[in-house]
DNA sequence: TGTGAAATGACTGTATACAGTCTGGTGCAC
DNA sequence: GTGCACCAGACTGTATACAGTCATTTCACA
């Protein structure tokens, strides 16, 4: 086995990228994943942890240092990236974290709000009660995460209620959908710095769960128009960050 | 310019692939798309307009001496395509055009549906006349492709009709998404032969903007759930032509 | 003659090499 | 002292080389 490990250095801006088990041999609980799939899961989770943060440049070399694979693998994984709205290929000057508008932002809930409304609506109309009571496990985790104040869990757990209410449909064409735009949405919270509170969406979650098992699809497209919108309100309220963003990113 | 001209020979199954214009140099009118992204539109064009069927398998080095290119950039094109699932790539075997599934079939029109009935809701509070009249001047060229029998032209006209719908909301995500929804739609009416005539969807059309114009939303909606219902109807009438793909499949 | 296993050919997966481009710095001219 | 041009370094874009895998064919043996 001819890997050379070279030393792996502190690096001044993408340290937060790091193997999560680079001792453990080929990883056999799951599926191997390949080594793109693991570069992009990787970049993903360190953003939407928001390790990395908006505009940081993402140099193949260095990507393909930590990992120990060619530069190859790394733009696969940064194309990738790129067709998941999560960082932006500028030609010749390499791949960023995208720094998404304001614009963009209000788009992206503006999709959501269509296509979970949509969502709701029908599931009013088929959930079961077996499908209720796994939501109300969820939104328990939910709770735990946000007592005590796990902010990556209680991220994770916020947007996979979505994902949850999704594939509750079986309709992987949906949630594969909405997944990206879920993605996206954590990158626009974290880079407009959301003074919206994770106790406030869980609240609005329990609310929209009792709409749910009532049936009620008129309450519970309500609910989901407010929190959406609640949201991207409270995005608004400081439009100081992103020019901050911008005015930063020539420095990484 | 060591460009070596090697000689293509008239390929079995992929010869539908061929540059628009090799010989105009540069085409100097648009801006460069660059060799990937025009291998990619490439490809998407001759599956969406049928010279390239399901099944049908694209090895990168056929594909590459064709566009004069290393493997390199076609390898970049098909992952873009795979995103866009118009091909599926099996490991170490190769990417084929993609075969969807009459699952994956119901569930596209399903959340086109959940996104166009959406789309139609808000154009009715919004939507201006001089949109209206750019509609009805898209509906006479729909007729006018219909009434010539140009197929390729009018199966283009008739998909882009929702484009044109989406696009006037000014929202671009909305828009990206339905553009993969209706490449996708695209792919399994040539799949599952569908049925269903060019007239019937142009006076769908027709009746869509007649009913925006008069601003009801009901009405609307309930044009594009039959439009949509309609389409995939008569798409079930058929279910031999998938196994007959799925037999052909290891032939090519 | 039919079945199975090994070999061969073609193709994909990954790494590396080379060419082109951008960025940052230095020095000269004004 | 300021601004512009030129040069060096680093990085991205593309091509090519090599290794690994899959499919097919052929040959041996029952």
């Amino acid at each position: 086995m001819p890997q050379k490990r070279q030393k792996i250095q502190p690096l001044p801006s993408t340290d937060s990228l790091r193997e999560p088990r680079p001792g453990t041999a080929t990883n056999a609980g799951e599926a191997v994943p390949g080594a793109t799939q693991r570069i992009v899961e990787a970049i993903t989770t360190a953003i939407v942890e928001r390790r990395l943060m908006p505009g940081t440049k993402l140099a193949e070399q260095k990507i393909a240092d930590i990992f120990q694979v060619s530069r190859t693998l790394v733009r696969q994984a940064l194309n990738q990236l790129s067709r998941d709205h999560l960082v932006t290929l500028e030609p010749a000057r390499g791949a960023f974290v995208a720094t998404p508008s304001i614009e963009e932002a209000r788009q992206v809930f503006q999709v959501r709000l269509m296509l979970e409304s949509a969502m709701l609506r029908q599931l009013c109309t088929c959930i079961t009660e077996p499908q209720i009571a796994s939501l109300r496990a969820h939104l328990q985790q939910e709770r735990e995460a946000v007592a005590r104040v796990d902010v990556p869990g209680r991220t994770r757990l916020l947007a996979d209620f979505h994902m949850v209410l999704a594939r509750m449909l079986g309709n992987e064409v949906l949630a594969d959908l909405l997944a990206d735009l879920l993605s996206r949405s954590s990158l626009i919270s974290l880079m407009y710095q959301s003074s919206h509170s994770a106790q406030h969406s869980q609240d609005d979650h329990v609310r929209l769960v009792d709409a749910l098992e009532k049936r009620d699809a008129r309450a519970a497209v309500r609910l989901m128009e407010q929190h959406i919108a609640s949201v991207e309100r409270n995005l608004r309220l400081d439009p100081k960050s992103p020019d901050l963003a911008d005015v930063l990113r020539p420095l990484n």
